[in-house]
DNA sequence: GGGCAAAGCTACAGTACTGTAGCTTTCATG
DNA sequence: CATGAAAGCTACAGTACTGTAGCTTTGCCC
């Protein structure tokens, strides 16, 4: 009886946990999230599936994972950079936040292509995840600005150059975007 | 032999087709664009699967058949309202605007919920077909305030307004937004 | 009230993916 | 080297959905 397909390489579980959903979060960028599935990830990940299901109940507890691992680093790369109320300098405190925002697209762009993309994703449990990542800076700038509405405003705009940043890294610099910014929040501030 | 099902009502093509493109909204404002197929579909129908084949070749042809559908009754419901070139009172057009696309979303809530839905679903096709169509309202906002990341702001600013318009009327009421969206208007073209 | 065009139905074969039980290989460690 | 824990594999049964061929019912029209 003939091998149909010759071992993988071994490795430590954590090593492919996390191998596994670098793949899931390839996959969710080239396809869509309607793409991932055991299967999928278990064929680019050159292995079998029950290797897959060693790591994950199934399809949901999958994505979930995936989710949480990059909501958790996504927040990390903005720690530290969202202004809190009492500040002196808002718009200090708001140019530093933009400039961090910005950076940390760039250099994780898998992670935010994944994310915009399951911003309004297929299944509504993960779209309403994300709305509760986006509504927790919403209650922030709110608590900073004393205004909800202007709070949705700026972090719509400010999502959207994130947007921008990756879809069109030639046309909208960082330079460009951050100085847009500023000059947007100088303007809305004087309004209110 | 027992029938296992009655037969449906009998319904004419145009009328059929209007009815399952309606379900098909339906189903991806409660479950998302994953959860369209030709059987979800045909089951909501009451009707059996060919009967849907009838009208639509298969699950692609009928999310675009959908969007198709959707788009040309969107930009119709904004026809007549997009600023033009030219114009002799930039702030007197764009309330306009903001206010007859406050209402189509406020008028048509299943539309623009698979909208917004859709605008970063599932399949990088139908992905970029929304983008196409904010991309044109970029263009036609770009022609009339020449600066283009300013036209992608406002874009994002107007789309983020007509979300909240959707999920909360009763935070978000018309007069609400719509003044907040002149006031923005106002601001940003102080600045440039 | 009989005929017939077409709307609708059944049934079947096919594909893709799911989960799981139980066997096989690998390789770190003595 | 030999051994055993565990990483990986095969194989199978099951589910959901796809498309299509060919039969059945409906209801309009004369």
């Amino acid at each position: 009886m003939p091998r149909k397909r010759p071992y993988a390489a071994r490795m430590a579980p954590e090593q492919r946990r996390e191998q596994l959903l670098d793949i899931v979060l390839e996959l969710i960028g080239s396809y869509g999230v309607g793409s991932v599935n055991i299967d999928a990830v278990a064929r680019r990940a050159d292995v079998t599936r029950p290797v897959v299901y060693n790591h994950f109940a199934d399809r949901d507890d999958l994505l979930r994972a995936s989710l949480d691992r990059e909501e958790q680093r996504a927040l990390a790369q903005l720690a530290d950079a969202v202004p809190q109320p009492g500040s002196t300098d808002l718009a200090a405190d708001f140019h530093h936040l933009f400039d961090t925002y910005l950076h940390a697209v760039a250099e994780a762009p898998l992670r935010w292509r994944a994310i915009f993309l399951v911003a309004d994703s297929s299944t509504p449990e993960f779209h309403r995840r994300v709305e509760r990542g986006r509504a927790r800076f919403v209650r922030e700038f709110g608590a900073v600005l004393h205004d909800t509405l202007l709070a949705h405003q700026l972090l719509a705009v400010l999502w959207e150059s994130g947007r921008l940043r990756l879809i069109s890294p030639d046309e909208f610099g960082h330079d460009r975007l951050l100085h847009s910014l500023d000059t947007l929040f100088t303007a809305l501030k004087g309004t209110r």
